[in-house]
DNA sequence: CGCTTAATGCAAATCCTTTGCGTTAAGAAT
DNA sequence: ATTCTTAACGCAAAGGATTTGCATTAAGCG
Protein backbone atom coordinates (compact mmCIF):
# COMPACT_ATOMS: atom_id res chain seq x y z
CA UNK A 1 0.00 0.00 0.00
CA UNK A 2 1.20 3.67 -0.54
CA UNK A 3 2.53 6.06 1.96
CA UNK A 4 -1.07 8.40 1.69
CA UNK A 5 -0.12 12.32 0.65
CA UNK A 6 0.35 14.36 3.40
CA UNK A 7 -1.62 17.27 3.10
CA UNK A 8 -1.46 18.61 6.14
CA UNK A 9 2.72 19.04 6.22
CA UNK A 10 3.08 21.03 9.59
CA UNK A 11 2.43 20.80 13.10
CA UNK A 12 1.24 17.12 14.38
CA UNK A 13 1.13 15.07 11.74
CA UNK A 14 4.99 16.10 10.96
CA UNK A 15 5.69 15.33 14.40
CA UNK A 16 4.59 11.84 14.17
CA UNK A 17 5.81 10.99 11.06
CA UNK A 18 9.32 12.38 12.72
CA UNK A 19 8.72 10.27 15.47
CA UNK A 20 7.43 7.01 13.72
CA UNK A 21 10.53 7.06 11.48
CA UNK A 22 12.98 7.81 14.98
CA UNK A 23 11.23 4.74 16.60
CA UNK A 24 12.18 2.96 13.39
CA UNK A 25 15.53 3.06 13.46
CA UNK A 26 16.02 3.19 16.79
CA UNK A 27 14.08 -0.60 16.58
CA UNK A 28 16.23 -1.74 13.52
CA UNK A 29 19.41 -3.47 14.81
CA UNK A 30 20.88 -6.12 12.71
CA UNK A 31 19.27 -8.91 15.28
CA UNK A 32 15.67 -7.23 15.51
CA UNK A 33 15.45 -5.92 11.99
CA UNK A 34 13.10 -8.98 11.06
CA UNK A 35 10.29 -9.01 14.22
CA UNK A 36 9.63 -5.45 14.22
CA UNK A 37 5.49 -5.45 14.48
CA UNK A 38 3.61 -2.02 13.97
CA UNK A 39 2.39 -1.85 17.90
CA UNK A 40 5.91 -2.08 18.78
CA UNK A 41 6.88 1.26 16.34
CA UNK A 42 3.51 2.96 18.13
CA UNK A 43 4.49 2.17 21.40
CA UNK A 44 8.14 3.75 20.93
CA UNK A 45 6.92 6.56 18.60
CA UNK A 46 4.27 7.31 21.56
CA UNK A 47 1.22 6.88 19.14
CA UNK A 48 -1.67 4.25 18.60
CA UNK A 49 -0.84 1.58 15.92
CA UNK A 50 -4.29 3.04 14.57
CA UNK A 51 -2.29 6.12 13.65
CA UNK A 52 0.08 3.90 12.00
CA UNK A 53 -2.03 1.48 10.35
CA UNK A 54 -4.06 4.60 9.05
CA UNK A 55 -1.45 6.67 7.35
CA UNK A 56 0.85 4.02 6.13
CA UNK A 57 -1.48 0.95 5.36
CA UNK A 58 1.10 -1.93 6.72
CA UNK A 59 4.37 -2.17 7.57
CA UNK A 60 5.81 -2.96 4.97
CA UNK A 61 5.06 0.39 4.06
CA UNK A 62 6.47 1.66 7.21
CA UNK A 63 9.81 0.56 6.48
CA UNK A 64 9.84 1.53 2.77
CA UNK A 65 9.17 5.19 3.87
CA UNK A 66 12.06 4.88 6.24
CA UNK A 67 14.30 3.48 3.87
CA UNK A 68 13.96 5.79 1.00
CA UNK A 69 14.05 9.44 4.24
CA UNK A 70 17.21 7.10 4.63
CA UNK A 71 18.50 7.41 1.30
CA UNK A 72 17.76 11.21 0.42
CA UNK A 73 20.81 12.24 2.34
CA UNK A 74 23.38 10.79 -0.63
CA UNK A 75 21.35 13.00 -2.96
CA UNK A 76 24.06 15.08 -4.14
CA UNK A 77 26.79 13.37 -5.46
CA UNK A 78 30.70 14.78 -5.06
CA UNK A 79 31.63 17.30 -8.31
CA UNK A 80 35.12 15.92 -9.00
CA UNK A 81 35.41 18.23 -12.16
CA UNK A 82 35.20 15.75 -14.89
CA UNK A 83 32.01 13.43 -15.65
CA UNK A 84 33.95 10.56 -15.78
CA UNK A 85 35.50 11.01 -12.10
CA UNK A 86 31.89 12.00 -11.27
CA UNK A 87 30.37 8.73 -12.29
CA UNK A 88 33.16 6.70 -10.99
CA UNK A 89 33.09 8.04 -7.03
CA UNK A 90 29.21 8.08 -6.83
CA UNK A 91 29.13 4.07 -8.17
CA UNK A 92 31.64 3.69 -5.46
CA UNK A 93 29.50 5.18 -3.02
CA UNK A 94 26.21 3.94 -4.22
CA UNK A 95 28.08 0.32 -3.84
CA UNK A 96 29.33 0.53 -0.79
CA UNK A 97 25.62 2.20 0.78
CA UNK A 98 23.75 0.02 -0.72
CA UNK A 99 25.96 -3.11 0.23
CA UNK A 100 25.46 -2.41 4.18
CA UNK A 101 23.12 -4.22 6.08
CA UNK A 102 21.26 -0.99 6.18
CA UNK A 103 21.69 -0.49 2.61
CA UNK A 104 20.29 -3.60 1.84
CA UNK A 105 17.65 -3.56 3.96
CA UNK A 106 16.45 -0.18 2.19
CA UNK A 107 16.75 -1.65 -1.01
CA UNK A 108 14.85 -4.28 -0.41
CA UNK A 109 12.02 -2.15 1.33
CA UNK A 110 12.35 0.00 -1.45
CA UNK A 111 11.19 -2.15 -4.34
CA UNK A 112 8.74 -3.95 -1.97
CA UNK A 113 6.00 -2.01 -2.43
CA UNK A 114 3.22 -4.06 -3.95
CA UNK A 115 0.56 -1.84 -4.69
CA UNK A 116 -0.16 -0.31 -8.16
CA UNK A 117 2.10 0.11 -11.04
CA UNK A 118 3.56 3.31 -9.68
CA UNK A 119 7.45 3.50 -10.17
CA UNK A 120 9.76 2.66 -7.18
CA UNK A 121 11.23 5.87 -5.68
CA UNK A 122 14.70 4.42 -4.38
CA UNK A 123 14.93 3.97 -8.59
CA UNK A 124 13.92 7.28 -9.24
CA UNK A 125 16.55 8.55 -6.65
CA UNK A 126 19.06 6.94 -8.73
CA UNK A 127 17.85 8.17 -11.89
CA UNK A 128 17.59 11.60 -10.53
CA UNK A 129 21.51 11.38 -9.19
CA UNK A 130 22.73 10.36 -12.69
CA UNK A 131 20.66 12.72 -14.56
CA UNK A 132 22.52 15.64 -12.29
CA UNK A 133 25.88 14.08 -13.27
CA UNK A 134 25.07 14.28 -17.07
CA UNK A 135 23.17 18.05 -16.64
CA UNK A 136 27.09 18.71 -14.78
CA UNK A 137 28.67 17.17 -17.61
CA UNK A 138 26.55 19.21 -20.13
CA UNK A 139 27.29 22.51 -18.40
CA UNK A 140 30.78 21.85 -18.48
CA UNK A 141 31.30 21.01 -21.94
CA UNK A 142 31.20 17.68 -21.61
CA UNK A 143 29.93 14.55 -23.64
CA UNK A 144 27.70 12.97 -20.60
CA UNK A 145 27.42 9.39 -20.17
CA UNK A 146 24.43 7.46 -21.25
CA UNK A 147 22.21 7.36 -17.57
CA UNK A 148 20.28 3.94 -19.36
CA UNK A 149 23.30 2.13 -20.35
CA UNK A 150 25.10 3.04 -16.96
CA UNK A 151 22.11 1.66 -15.09
CA UNK A 152 21.98 -1.47 -17.38
CA UNK A 153 25.14 -2.62 -17.47
CA UNK A 154 26.71 -1.00 -13.87
CA UNK A 155 23.97 0.19 -11.70
CA UNK A 156 21.76 -3.39 -11.98
CA UNK A 157 24.93 -6.10 -11.68
CA UNK A 158 25.72 -4.55 -8.62
CA UNK A 159 22.33 -4.53 -7.12
CA UNK A 160 22.08 -8.17 -8.11
CA UNK A 161 25.09 -9.17 -6.25
CA UNK A 162 23.93 -7.58 -3.28
CA UNK A 163 20.24 -8.32 -3.90
CA UNK A 164 19.87 -11.72 -5.31
CA UNK A 165 23.71 -13.47 -5.32
CA UNK A 166 24.65 -12.18 -2.11
CA UNK A 167 27.51 -11.19 -2.95
CA UNK A 168 29.59 -8.30 -1.80
CA UNK A 169 30.31 -6.07 -4.71
CA UNK A 170 33.85 -4.92 -4.51
CA UNK A 171 35.52 -1.08 -5.06
CA UNK A 172 37.77 -3.68 -8.25
CA UNK A 173 34.65 -5.11 -9.80
CA UNK A 174 32.81 -1.65 -9.80
CA UNK A 175 35.85 -0.50 -11.52
CA UNK A 176 35.33 -3.13 -13.97
CA UNK A 177 31.88 -2.65 -14.55
CA UNK A 178 32.80 1.43 -15.12
CA UNK A 179 35.29 0.40 -17.98
CA UNK A 180 33.25 -0.76 -19.71
CA UNK A 181 31.54 3.08 -20.23
CA UNK A 182 34.97 4.53 -19.59
CA UNK A 183 37.29 2.13 -21.36
CA UNK A 184 40.87 2.53 -19.38
CA UNK A 185 43.01 4.33 -22.55
CA UNK B 1 11.96 -18.93 7.15
CA UNK B 2 12.88 -21.92 4.98
CA UNK B 3 10.46 -24.73 3.61
CA UNK B 4 10.79 -27.70 6.34
CA UNK B 5 12.72 -30.63 4.47
CA UNK B 6 10.12 -33.68 4.43
CA UNK B 7 11.21 -36.73 5.31
CA UNK B 8 8.28 -38.67 5.12
CA UNK B 9 7.51 -38.02 1.65
CA UNK B 10 4.43 -40.87 0.87
CA UNK B 11 1.28 -40.53 1.68
CA UNK B 12 -1.24 -37.97 3.02
CA UNK B 13 1.98 -35.28 3.84
CA UNK B 14 2.41 -35.63 0.06
CA UNK B 15 -0.95 -35.56 -0.55
CA UNK B 16 -1.66 -32.18 1.46
CA UNK B 17 1.05 -30.36 -0.07
CA UNK B 18 -0.43 -30.98 -3.25
CA UNK B 19 -3.44 -29.79 -2.34
CA UNK B 20 -2.32 -26.73 -0.90
CA UNK B 21 -0.50 -25.96 -3.97
CA UNK B 22 -3.49 -26.49 -5.65
CA UNK B 23 -5.32 -23.91 -3.69
CA UNK B 24 -2.33 -21.68 -3.90
CA UNK B 25 -2.36 -21.81 -7.67
CA UNK B 26 -6.67 -21.35 -7.72
CA UNK B 27 -6.18 -18.73 -5.03
CA UNK B 28 -3.93 -16.71 -7.33
CA UNK B 29 -5.69 -14.50 -9.77
CA UNK B 30 -3.62 -11.48 -10.31
CA UNK B 31 -6.61 -9.10 -8.63
CA UNK B 32 -6.50 -11.32 -5.35
CA UNK B 33 -2.47 -11.97 -5.21
CA UNK B 34 -2.00 -9.53 -2.20
CA UNK B 35 -4.59 -10.49 -0.69
CA UNK B 36 -4.63 -14.37 0.28
CA UNK B 37 -4.29 -15.12 3.55
CA UNK B 38 -3.45 -18.55 5.40
CA UNK B 39 -6.77 -19.75 6.91
CA UNK B 40 -8.18 -19.07 3.19
CA UNK B 41 -5.49 -21.22 1.24
CA UNK B 42 -5.81 -23.44 4.12
CA UNK B 43 -9.87 -23.67 3.93
CA UNK B 44 -9.39 -24.61 0.04
CA UNK B 45 -6.93 -27.17 0.44
CA UNK B 46 -9.47 -28.76 3.35
CA UNK B 47 -6.56 -28.39 5.84
CA UNK B 48 -6.39 -26.44 9.17
CA UNK B 49 -4.54 -23.32 8.94
CA UNK B 50 -1.87 -24.63 12.13
CA UNK B 51 -0.61 -26.93 9.40
CA UNK B 52 0.46 -24.92 7.10
CA UNK B 53 2.08 -22.82 9.89
CA UNK B 54 3.33 -25.74 10.96
CA UNK B 55 5.06 -26.46 7.49
CA UNK B 56 5.70 -23.74 6.03
CA UNK B 57 6.23 -20.66 8.60
CA UNK B 58 4.36 -18.36 6.63
CA UNK B 59 2.18 -16.95 4.18
CA UNK B 60 5.41 -15.72 2.56
CA UNK B 61 6.76 -19.32 2.24
CA UNK B 62 3.93 -20.90 0.97
CA UNK B 63 4.11 -18.51 -1.81
CA UNK B 64 7.63 -19.24 -2.32
CA UNK B 65 7.33 -22.77 -2.45
CA UNK B 66 4.51 -22.91 -5.04
CA UNK B 67 6.36 -20.24 -7.42
CA UNK B 68 9.59 -22.66 -7.23
CA UNK B 69 7.73 -25.75 -8.20
CA UNK B 70 6.00 -23.43 -10.74
CA UNK B 71 9.62 -22.37 -12.42
CA UNK B 72 11.11 -25.94 -11.77
CA UNK B 73 9.43 -26.76 -15.54
CA UNK B 74 12.18 -24.43 -16.84
CA UNK B 75 15.10 -26.46 -16.02
CA UNK B 76 15.99 -27.75 -19.01
CA UNK B 77 17.03 -25.23 -21.47
CA UNK B 78 15.43 -25.95 -24.96
CA UNK B 79 18.31 -27.28 -26.84
CA UNK B 80 18.04 -25.57 -30.37
CA UNK B 81 21.86 -26.88 -31.56
CA UNK B 82 23.67 -24.01 -31.39
CA UNK B 83 25.34 -22.34 -27.87
CA UNK B 84 24.08 -18.62 -29.12
CA UNK B 85 20.76 -19.43 -30.17
CA UNK B 86 20.50 -21.62 -27.05
CA UNK B 87 21.42 -18.50 -25.21
CA UNK B 88 18.80 -16.32 -26.70
CA UNK B 89 16.00 -18.57 -26.22
CA UNK B 90 16.52 -19.28 -22.44
CA UNK B 91 17.17 -15.44 -21.84
CA UNK B 92 13.90 -15.07 -23.70
CA UNK B 93 11.98 -17.39 -21.32
CA UNK B 94 13.74 -16.71 -18.60
CA UNK B 95 12.91 -12.63 -18.99
CA UNK B 96 8.82 -13.32 -19.95
CA UNK B 97 8.84 -16.10 -16.95
CA UNK B 98 10.14 -13.58 -14.56
CA UNK B 99 8.04 -10.76 -15.89
CA UNK B 100 4.78 -12.67 -14.78
CA UNK B 101 3.01 -12.10 -11.79
CA UNK B 102 4.91 -15.51 -10.78
CA UNK B 103 7.99 -15.10 -11.78
CA UNK B 104 8.25 -11.51 -10.07
CA UNK B 105 6.70 -12.88 -6.55
CA UNK B 106 9.68 -15.64 -6.74
CA UNK B 107 12.02 -12.99 -7.31
CA UNK B 108 11.14 -11.20 -4.23
CA UNK B 109 10.75 -14.16 -2.26
CA UNK B 110 13.60 -15.05 -2.83
CA UNK B 111 15.60 -11.85 -2.14
CA UNK B 112 13.35 -11.49 1.01
CA UNK B 113 15.38 -14.26 2.43
CA UNK B 114 16.46 -12.98 5.31
CA UNK B 115 18.40 -15.57 7.62
CA UNK B 116 21.69 -16.72 6.96
CA UNK B 117 23.89 -16.15 4.03
CA UNK B 118 22.22 -18.91 2.42
CA UNK B 119 21.79 -18.39 -1.77
CA UNK B 120 18.81 -17.84 -2.78
CA UNK B 121 17.40 -20.72 -4.87
CA UNK B 122 16.06 -19.07 -7.74
CA UNK B 123 19.76 -17.73 -8.18
CA UNK B 124 21.21 -20.85 -8.10
CA UNK B 125 18.73 -21.92 -10.57
CA UNK B 126 19.82 -19.54 -12.86
CA UNK B 127 23.56 -20.22 -12.51
CA UNK B 128 22.69 -24.07 -13.22
CA UNK B 129 20.45 -22.95 -16.20
CA UNK B 130 23.83 -21.20 -17.35
CA UNK B 131 25.96 -23.80 -16.71
CA UNK B 132 23.55 -26.42 -19.06
CA UNK B 133 24.23 -24.27 -21.60
CA UNK B 134 28.01 -23.88 -21.38
CA UNK B 135 28.65 -27.71 -20.73
CA UNK B 136 26.36 -28.66 -23.84
CA UNK B 137 28.41 -25.86 -25.93
CA UNK B 138 31.91 -27.54 -24.44
CA UNK B 139 30.31 -30.67 -25.58
CA UNK B 140 29.38 -29.77 -29.04
CA UNK B 141 33.03 -28.54 -29.67
CA UNK B 142 31.88 -24.60 -29.45
CA UNK B 143 33.37 -22.00 -28.06
CA UNK B 144 30.81 -21.24 -24.47
CA UNK B 145 30.41 -17.87 -23.20
CA UNK B 146 31.37 -16.66 -19.65
CA UNK B 147 28.64 -16.96 -17.71
CA UNK B 148 29.28 -14.46 -14.96
CA UNK B 149 29.28 -11.56 -18.02
CA UNK B 150 26.13 -13.10 -19.18
CA UNK B 151 24.85 -12.96 -15.77
CA UNK B 152 26.03 -9.38 -14.85
CA UNK B 153 25.31 -7.70 -18.32
CA UNK B 154 22.02 -9.59 -19.15
CA UNK B 155 20.32 -11.03 -16.32
CA UNK B 156 21.17 -8.27 -13.39
CA UNK B 157 19.61 -5.79 -16.18
CA UNK B 158 16.66 -7.62 -16.75
CA UNK B 159 16.16 -8.33 -13.09
CA UNK B 160 16.53 -4.94 -11.98
CA UNK B 161 14.00 -3.65 -14.27
CA UNK B 162 11.52 -6.26 -12.71
CA UNK B 163 11.97 -5.74 -9.37
CA UNK B 164 13.80 -2.38 -9.38
CA UNK B 165 12.23 0.22 -12.11
CA UNK B 166 9.52 -2.09 -12.60
CA UNK B 167 9.72 -1.86 -16.28
CA UNK B 168 8.24 -5.29 -18.63
CA UNK B 169 12.03 -6.52 -20.28
CA UNK B 170 10.95 -6.49 -23.64
CA UNK B 171 12.06 -9.22 -25.79
CA UNK B 172 13.51 -6.53 -28.09
CA UNK B 173 15.27 -5.49 -25.03
CA UNK B 174 16.91 -9.00 -24.34
CA UNK B 175 18.00 -9.04 -28.00
CA UNK B 176 19.83 -5.64 -27.29
CA UNK B 177 21.28 -7.08 -24.55
CA UNK B 178 22.32 -10.03 -25.97
CA UNK B 179 23.73 -8.52 -28.88
CA UNK B 180 26.91 -7.37 -26.55
CA UNK B 181 27.38 -11.34 -26.21
CA UNK B 182 27.03 -11.64 -29.39
CA UNK B 183 27.59 -8.97 -31.70
CA UNK B 184 25.00 -8.94 -34.86
CA UNK B 185 27.67 -9.84 -38.01
C1' DC C 1 -11.52 34.22 16.96
C1' DG C 2 -14.50 30.83 15.19
C1' DC C 3 -15.28 27.30 11.46
C1' DT C 4 -14.29 23.22 8.88
C1' DT C 5 -12.24 19.02 8.50
C1' DA C 6 -8.11 16.01 8.38
C1' DA C 7 -5.67 13.43 11.68
C1' DT C 8 -5.47 11.20 15.92
C1' DG C 9 -6.79 8.36 20.20
C1' DC C 10 -9.53 4.96 22.20
C1' DA C 11 -11.78 0.68 22.41
C1' DA C 12 -14.30 -3.00 20.54
C1' DA C 13 -14.46 -6.37 16.96
C1' DT C 14 -12.25 -9.21 13.72
C1' DC C 15 -8.80 -11.85 11.87
C1' DC C 16 -4.25 -13.96 11.83
C1' DT C 17 -0.78 -16.64 14.21
C1' DT C 18 1.01 -19.52 17.80
C1' DT C 19 0.84 -23.36 20.94
C1' DG C 20 -0.45 -27.47 23.84
C1' DC C 21 -2.44 -31.81 23.54
C1' DG C 22 -4.77 -35.73 21.80
C1' DT C 23 -5.22 -38.38 17.38
C1' DT C 24 -3.93 -40.28 12.93
C1' DA C 25 -1.21 -42.56 9.79
C1' DA C 26 3.50 -43.42 7.60
C1' DG C 27 7.52 -46.19 7.86
C1' DA C 28 10.20 -49.74 10.21
C1' DA C 29 10.69 -53.91 12.67
C1' DT C 30 8.97 -58.21 13.92
C1' DA D 1 0.22 -59.20 8.26
C1' DT D 2 0.77 -57.03 12.87
C1' DT D 3 2.79 -54.09 16.10
C1' DC D 4 5.67 -50.23 17.35
C1' DT D 5 7.44 -45.65 16.99
C1' DT D 6 6.98 -41.12 15.90
C1' DA D 7 6.28 -37.42 12.43
C1' DA D 8 2.43 -34.96 10.89
C1' DC D 9 -2.09 -33.56 11.61
C1' DG D 10 -6.65 -31.59 13.70
C1' DC D 11 -8.74 -29.14 17.25
C1' DA D 12 -9.28 -25.49 20.35
C1' DA D 13 -7.65 -22.01 23.24
C1' DA D 14 -4.55 -18.19 23.81
C1' DG D 15 -2.00 -14.34 22.21
C1' DG D 16 -1.13 -10.68 18.85
C1' DA D 17 -1.98 -7.98 14.92
C1' DT D 18 -5.18 -5.41 12.10
C1' DT D 19 -9.47 -3.08 11.20
C1' DT D 20 -13.21 0.02 12.27
C1' DG D 21 -16.71 3.19 14.46
C1' DC D 22 -16.93 7.13 17.18
C1' DA D 23 -15.35 10.93 19.97
C1' DT D 24 -11.69 14.28 20.30
C1' DT D 25 -7.90 17.21 18.91
C1' DA D 26 -5.59 20.53 16.30
C1' DA D 27 -4.32 22.45 11.35
C1' DG D 28 -5.45 25.62 8.07
C1' DC D 29 -8.47 29.32 6.68
C1' DG D 30 -11.55 33.07 6.48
Amino acid sequence: MAVKERIRVGGRSARIQQAVHDAVRKLSTPATRNQITVPQIAAAAGVTPSTIYRRWGDLQSVLADVALARLRPISDPDDTGAVETDLRAFIEQYAEEMSSPVGRALLRDGTSEVAAGQISVCCSYTNDHLTTLTERARARGETPFDAEEVIDHVVAPIVYRILVSQETPTPAYCRRLLDRIYPPT
